[in-house]
DNA sequence: AATGAATGAGTGTTCATTCAT
DNA sequence: AATGAATGAACACTCATTCAT
């Protein structure tokens, strides 16, 4: 009844997911060439050297920080979509995509915006792979959008400055919230979900899909 | 009746500040560690330690570079203000702001936005420095919403989001506009500035001086 | 009636053997220092540790590999002297025996060479390990080659200067014979042996030990 | 008057000369591996990374060490082949091609023969650098060798067996011969050379251009 | 017996900075 | 003013070796 890992494996999997996240924190805040070795080892008690037991360089660690980053954040807006699209209709869904990106960024995964936004990376294939995750991310916005819109094919000019500014907002989010402050993030994120909505699809825009 | 500028203090401050406004690109492209001396002074056919005779550390060019360009900078935007604000209204010159400084963006000082937004510097005393001209930039641009707003103390929670949505916008920006594509950057300054107006200052919102 | 070997440990002397023929060829390619642990391990599917159960370091793990080689070789040259030497004369002798020697370099130990006459070591335990054994081959075909030339006590400078012609042959034969060319080893054998007698002990100088 | 060069320029190429025969011995005593920077700045007085002053890595250092080698060895055999070729005949300059290569070897530049045919490089580039240089080494004995026996084309098998154990001897040369003992280093240069001679153009197979 | 984990020592390389010229 | 020369500090990476399992 062996599931093909042994406890070893498990042991090793668990290390490297703790490495990474480790480590994912410590780009977000320091960059990618400020980060050493070191110093993502020693928040494990480690020493530098040894993360060569679970990543081969500094490049796949970092390829290791972005994909898991990616995969968790990926299953979350995924997940939000399955449970509200056919529910509520895609205005509701767009909103609720927003909140919870919002929630992810303040409140879950501080590192994401850092990580995917802010950072320069001086090797091309990190860059490029960056470059990637943020297009799949901006797509899943972008096809709830269209649905939104009721556009069938693509995006008009002005629709697409509308979406870069959420994306814009989103973007910066973390650089002027506080969760010490006034505002709950998930109050935030309700307040401003519904802001990006109305920026993104304005009233005036959106077509019901019930109204005749 | 000599200014007390002798000919090569002249000169000396025309290297200066060719050398600052080189570095800010080099900085803004690269990053603050990636940037080295020698990039800086090539720009220029220097070597490297020839910068010693302007700058007295790096950490001295990086600060000349961010002041020089927040100087230049806030002058435009500066002159925006004393320009329109009396004749128009608050609102068309928040609006001017932010047409302003999306040309400033994508035409005029590509560098702006990696250098105050993006970049990760990791010296506190220059993190400040950039942080303070970032609080004056947005306390620019705070004041007019005030204006327009017609508040009279400060923003109500649900305006500072609104602003802070603007922000982003701005700051997002130059992650995805490109010159080469069908919007010229005029234009897109008229439209995106038109739609963050309306984000920052919603009709309903905006009483306008006129009307007891 | 035990021999006082039990089955465990022939294994573990197999695998000794294993390991070390396989180090001296690894040894052999790529030095001293470019051989690691893990080369040597993983051609016995083993990993880099594992040989400290079979060797206290690298460098026993290189004079495991030395003397085995060494012994071997020298199984092999000497007999060849107990086989033909008191049949055919001292001179048939050192052909025999420069044709075997050229067979174990380039058809049966073609690590022989790179092993003792090539590899720089760092370890100067090592290294007068390795020059020992050299002089021991050396003596073998120096002791030969008295006999052939009849002198009774020791080398004459200009004999000693033919001799190191033919080491040098010998040992330089790895680095430009092809097996893959026109030259079957055995024939290549043949041929520069009688070479190399005739170089070692001219014919004007060999002392029939018949003739009157 | 200027040739062009500045003293600076001299200065430096003396100190990269300095360096480069100071690293070609470290290189053929110690190995391309076990050779650190800070070994060969050393033996200036510098620190390993000044080095960087003038190579661009440790590639490039070697690089240098064997071209200036090469380029000096060949500059002598070559000045042995015109000053000898068409006075005394071809089997002349052999032995005095064989005298030179010998006294390079043990008296003028020890290091020669462990740069060029000792090394393991792990470096393809280099390798084939090294070879390039010793199949150029090669191609000017058997230039002159062909030029002796008389043949127009090529090497026969044999005459390259015997060829390549003059070869042998000269690159096993520095291995046995001690300055220090018996023979003066141009005596045994005198007495070997006669004997590649023989061993590679023996007497009955050369073909006097006079006689008839 | 075998090995994953861990590490200290060492190496090539980069770079801001100093200094003499 | 400009720069070659030099260096200390830092860093990614390798590897022989130890140890617990």
């Amino acid at each position: 009844m062996s599931d093909g890992f042994t406890r070893s494996d498990r042991k090793r999997a668990e290390r490297i997911a703790l490495l990474e996240r480790s480590a994912a924190k410590i780009f977000a805040q320091k960059g990618f060439e400020a980060t050493s070795f070191d110093d993502v080892a020693l928040t494990l008690d480690l020493r530098g050297p040894s993360l060569y037991h679970y990543f081969a360089s500094k490049e796949d660690l970092f390829l290791g920080c972005i994909r898991r980053s990616a995969t968790e954040v990926f299953a979350r807006l995924d997940a939000i979509v399955s449970d509200t699209n056919l529910v509520s209709g895609p205005r509701v869904t767009l909103e609720a995509l927003f909140r919870e990106q919002i929630l992810i960024e303040i409140r879950d995964y501080p590192e994401f915006v850092p990580l995917f936004f802010r950072l320069l990376i001086p090797v091309p294939t990190l860059q490029s792979e960056v470059l990637q995750i943020r297009r799949n991310h901006a797509a899943l916005f972008e096809r709830i959008t269209l649905l939104a819109l009721g556009s069938q094919t693509s995006l008009a000019s002005d629709d697409r400055v509308r979406l870069e500014i959420a994306f814009g907002a989103l973007s910066y989010l973390p650089s002027w919230y506080r969760p010490e402050g006034a505002l709950a993030p998930e109050e935030l994120a309700n307040r401003m979900a519904r802001h990006l909505v109305d920026v993104v699809v304005p009233v005036d825009r959106f077509t019901t899909g019930s109204i005749v």
